[in-house]
DNA sequence: GCCAGGATCGTCT
DNA sequence: GACGATCCTGGCG
């Protein structure tokens, strides 16, 4: 029995958390604790992808692949990028609406053995700090598309109440089109974060 | 430290 | 048959 401290389970984000403008949830998201099965970490870099976005798979419309965005808010979409990687997101606004964030960085809190038993050895900061790499970290595969994110394997845990980090947004990242909205969220100066490449490179 | 290139496969045309 | 919401390695300075 607990009266004075709710469970982790009784505290987990529900699905009204979801249910919200995609780059509201995808912001609230930053500084979250996502753990999955034994390892788990506090959220540190999101993104966001609406309908209306020619970077979202859901701009083409509902195809089989992307049933799991048109679906109910707080579900897992979970797809392979370039053969190789697995990429979380999850599924926003009201069903029918299509829109998801996708997790792209971790900091490791909970599990880290089991981290870099999969990961290999390797310092903290390279074991989540990009979305391929967390799902490889976690043990997270195609397997878990369609998954409840208020339930079962997953555990989302809201902010701590003494979290007060700093949430700046940039440009998202390794896309080709609509690269100009700034829908990427982060946690200032975090050394968990992923960074593919400076910002600028590149421009003529 | 920086950059270019390759790996690998589900999805859509 | 082409294309990625990526990551890692090797070569070069």
């Amino acid at each position: 029995m607990s009266r004075g401290s709710p469970t982790l389970a009784e505290r987990r984000l529900g699905t009204e958390f979801f249910e919200r403008s995609v780059h509201v949830v995808a912001r609230d998201l930053v500084g979250c604790r996502l753990r999955y099965d034994d390892c788990g970490g506090t959220i540190v870099e999101t993104e966001s992808y609406e309908r209306d976005d020619p970077a979202c798979h859901a701009y083409v419309g509902l195809t089989k692949r992307t049933e799991v965005l048109f679906g109910p808010p707080g579900r897992a979409y979970v797809y392979l990028s370039y053969g190789i990687h697995s990429l979380l997101n999850a599924v926003a606004e009201p069903a029918g609406e299509a829109a998801a964030v996708l997790i792209r960085a971790l900091e490791p809190t909970t599990g880290i053995e089991a981290m870099r038993a999969r990961r290999g050895e390797r310092p903290d900061a390279d074991l989540c700090s990009g979305p391929g790499k967390l799902t490889e970290a976690l043990g997270i595969g195609l397997e878990a598309n369609g998954a409840d994110l208020t339930g079962g394997q997953f555990l989302l845990l809201p902010r701590d109440e003494d979290w007060d980090q700093e949430i700046v947004e940039s440009p998202r990242i390794g896309i080709t089109k609509a690269t100009e909205r700034p829908w990427r969220f982060s946690v200032a100066g975090n050394r968990f974060v992923s960074r593919p490449r400076p910002v600028g490179a590149s421009r003529r």
